[in-house]
DNA sequence: TTGTAGGCGTTATCAT
DNA sequence: ATGATAACGCCTACAA
């Protein structure tokens, strides 16, 4: 017996006098083993603490149960909820999950796309990722299948996961309108978001049918994060005529909106409004108290995870399925009638 | 040219006219590669699309270049920022990161271990897991380095890194006392929890020094969840004579503690001070604005991930370094003098 | 400097 | 029902 080397197949055939083949197909619960020799190489492959090699297995059944996930960053709260639905599902088929941060940043993105490939990961996870460049086209034209969560691409019909943007801003929107506000403005999230898109598109269809102010001094570009909502808030505030709501790209970038507001004395809600996007746990909070789109992240990385499975099995055989999972406003404190409508309303 | 097969190392050679050795050599950039050589075998890669097969150079060199990280749960703030800590690292070394959410669950934590020996890890990091049962020492002792964050053994001394708990705790109570507090409450975390343990043990010794209450009743086992923090709260607050501040076991447990005060129109800070652990991003924002034991967390998921390079490269041959980050108190509104104190202090 | 051969640990195919 | 053997794709002696 060799000394550090790991216990292989070959030990436990040795181990129990059978050809390897026959404790491979014993260990793999194929039909034709006989029971008693099954039990035997069971009882020899504990004994000997077998396991067998997932990378040797991988490497020859071309099939290696990984799959890999691609997130911006894991840090901001907006993300995790996603990961842990695909993980769930990861876990259901007995697949590990490659975790990848890119920062919102292509080269990073890319690197981590090479490496998964490498790996032959039986598929991915593109969270908020780009979807357009043709670099991150070329990698996805790879002959490994992948599923879209948050971003698709206007150019191509993929496997795609999202959320009911439109009616997420609309409900927002007729919130506010209803409270009496009539300049809302609107931080958009990051420019190559499709997400983004709908969502400033629907705010402008919804503001124009409503005949009320969507001048392009109630848009502000920033992305998910508290800083960007902090400069937003304070580039809406300054404004000559300011808008009395505002809402944000995210519940994260929300919270940059209230700090601003606060920083100037400016009460939420009595003289602004404020209403994000995701209905992260601390946004229910008193703390907090969010005003804000309920968005199923969890349900939506399981969901993606398992179209990513079906085209693992049926290897990209069908039409790319797209679903997209209803969202709904859930009214908190950070939203009242506006100053001047304050007697008015209620 | 076989149809849809994968692209090897040995098309790479045929392409280019010479043996799969050579261009094996060239592509590690070994030493005695002719430089025209050399480049004449990138040329031909590049154009062939190859990309070496990681399964395969890992069963063969042994090394998969994939770590393992374990933590209780991605969705609670108070863990993402190890994880990214430990991704930087393994970014810089090459290596990807298999992720497993384990819930605090023993079973999950064994599952997934198992799972990541299987896929033959070069090592893992494990963020407040179970270190004591019999079954995880068991997979510990295999021969795959780890390094353990936030949770120690106190029976074997492990590679780890953790922060100054002492430091902490002591910080926040002295700093409660100096306000005037005499009744401090403790929520407790996982009872599992070195750091936990230690906490409660600098907690208890400084109490003592200071000769103020540190009964039992100032103790609430919880763990680092709102809810958890809503029930201490709860507890707390409903007692004869409650405490006139708490020590959360988190900023994630704070908000609960804050959810149930606010509940009970306790105002903070000038009714009960409260103070969490970790200083997560939201909790410097005015909306929370909360007092809390600041932590290093990717810093030592950096640290941790270097750690097991380390031991990975040297095969656990020095002995378990230990490192422990220090902490400071960041104070912020969730703190005041007591009611009693109010006129007297300031 | 380049080429040949063997093996890493599996599973699949084909005999027996 | 069981056994021998050939890949999977790579790296690395060792030979030329």
């Amino acid at each position: 017996m060799k000394k550090n080397s790991r216990i292989t197949i070959r030990d436990v055939a040795k181990e129990c006098g059978l050809a390897l083949s026959t404790v491979s197909n014993a260990l793999a619960g194929k039909q034709y083993v006989r029971e008693p020799t099954r039990i035997k190489v069971e009882k020899a492959a504990e004994r000997l603490g077998y396991r067998a090699s997932a990378l040797a297995r991988a490497l020859r059944m071309d099939r290696s149960f990984t799959i890999g996930v691609l997130v911006p960053d894991l840090i901001n709260p907006a993300f995790p909820a996603y990961v842990r639905g695909v993980e769930d599902i990861a876990i259901r088929e007995k697949c590990n999950l490659f975790l990848c941060n890119t920062d919102g940043e292509e080269a990073k993105q890319l690197w981590h796309m090479r490496g998964l490939l490498d790996r032959r990961v039986d598929g991915m996870v593109l969270i908020a990722q780009h979807v357009e460049s043709p670099a991150v086209r070329a990698l996805l034209a790879a002959n490994t299948p992948f599923v879209l969560v948050q971003r698709r691409s206007s150019r191509f019909p993929d496997p795609y996961v999202g959320a009911n943007n439109v009616d997420g801003i609309v409900a927002a929107v007729k919130h506010l309108y209803g409270l009496g506000h009539r300049r809302i403005a609107l931080v958009k999230g990051p420019a190559e978001s499709s997400t983004v898109a709908e969502r400033l598109q629907a705010y402008k269809d919804y503001v124009r049918r409503l005949k009320i102010d969507g001048g392009s001094d109630l848009f502000y570009q920033g992305d998910y994060t508290v800083e960007a909502g902090y400069s937003a808030a304070s580039h809406f505030l300054s404004l000559k005529s300011p808008p009395t709501a505002i809402i944000a790209s995210n519940d994260v970038n929300a919270i940059g909106v209230l700090e601003a507001a606060a920083e100037r004395g400016i009460s939420v809600p009595a003289e602004l409004s404020v209403v994000g996007t995701d209905d992260i746990q601390l946004a229910s909070f008193r703390a907090f108290n969010l005003t804000t789109v309920h968005l199923q992240k969890r349900a939506m990385g399981m969901a993606a995870a398992e179209m990513l499975m079906n085209r693992i099995r049926t290897k990209r055989s069908q039409p790319a399925p797209q679903v997209i999972f209803p969202t709904h406003l859930v009214v908190r404190h950070t939203t009242a009638p506006p100053p001047a409508n304050r007697r008015a309303s209620r």
